[in-house]
DNA sequence: TTGCGCTATCCCGCAATCCGTAGTACTCTC
DNA sequence: GAGAGTACTACGGATTGCGGGATAGCGCAA
């Protein structure tokens, strides 16, 4: 079935990273807990394997820092946080995304007049 | 240059189909009309190509109607216009967006108070 | 005790989607 | 012929989803 409605999923490429950003802005975290807050607000259908796969590329991007916590209560954690340089990113993803919504949102109430 | 920094280009993914029903929502444009209409507003830097084929999968997944105009003094334009599904793939776009764009302010936002 | 299932936790590979860059082509105007 | 307006194609790059797999404790039944 292919339709035209917009999904989220497509809406998701690019702001993944600003949203696990944003998680990890709160305190360091790990992976299954992110997808669990991300979630809990609202982002109800982020793959586990998306998160997994943005936290190793910043990461590997030197945006975050990375220690392994064994847990007896299961596998082991890796947690992850942002480092100064992350802090930049995120701060300045921040700066990009709010002008990006700023725009669309201007289009999407006709430039000025009416708004609801 | 690989960066970690947000690029606007990433949130663009999925977006673009809701800036070009935008554009078009106010009134049937073509291609080069809509591609300069996105860049006044702030996505300056649309590739026209992005769009073309944009308008070419809306039109192919039946949201637009599109009609030549021939002009005796210039290349012709191809015009585009939501017809009644459009419409309502706009309307239905627009609260997609404004759900996850409000999932995504609160995360950055901190969040509002929360308990568990 | 052993076996089975469930949850927590991590990761990989392939398919699907979508935007950008570069290149092509045609029509006027100067 | 240079340049701007206008349209489109083809290939590549980046990113998410899904399905599957692997490890580690816990609880329960036989």
């Amino acid at each position: 079935m292919s339709q035209a409605e917009l999904d989220t999923t497509q809406l998701l490429k690019g702001a993944l990273d600003l949203a696990v950003l944003a998680v990890l802005a709160e305190g360091d975290s790990y992976g299954y807990d992110v997808v669990r807050r991300l979630r809990d607000n609202g982002l109800d259908h982020v793959g586990d394997a998306s998160v997994y796969g943005t936290l190793r590329r910043l990461y590997q991007e030197g945006a975050l820092n990375s220690y392994v916590v064994p847990s007896e209560e299961g596998p082991h954690r890796k947690y992850y946080g942002l480092n100064v340089r992350g802090k930049k990113t995120f701060e300045q993803s921040t700066r990009t995304w709010a002008s990006f919504s700023k725009s669309l949102n201007q289009l999407l109430n006709g430039r000025n007049g009416h708004e609801r």
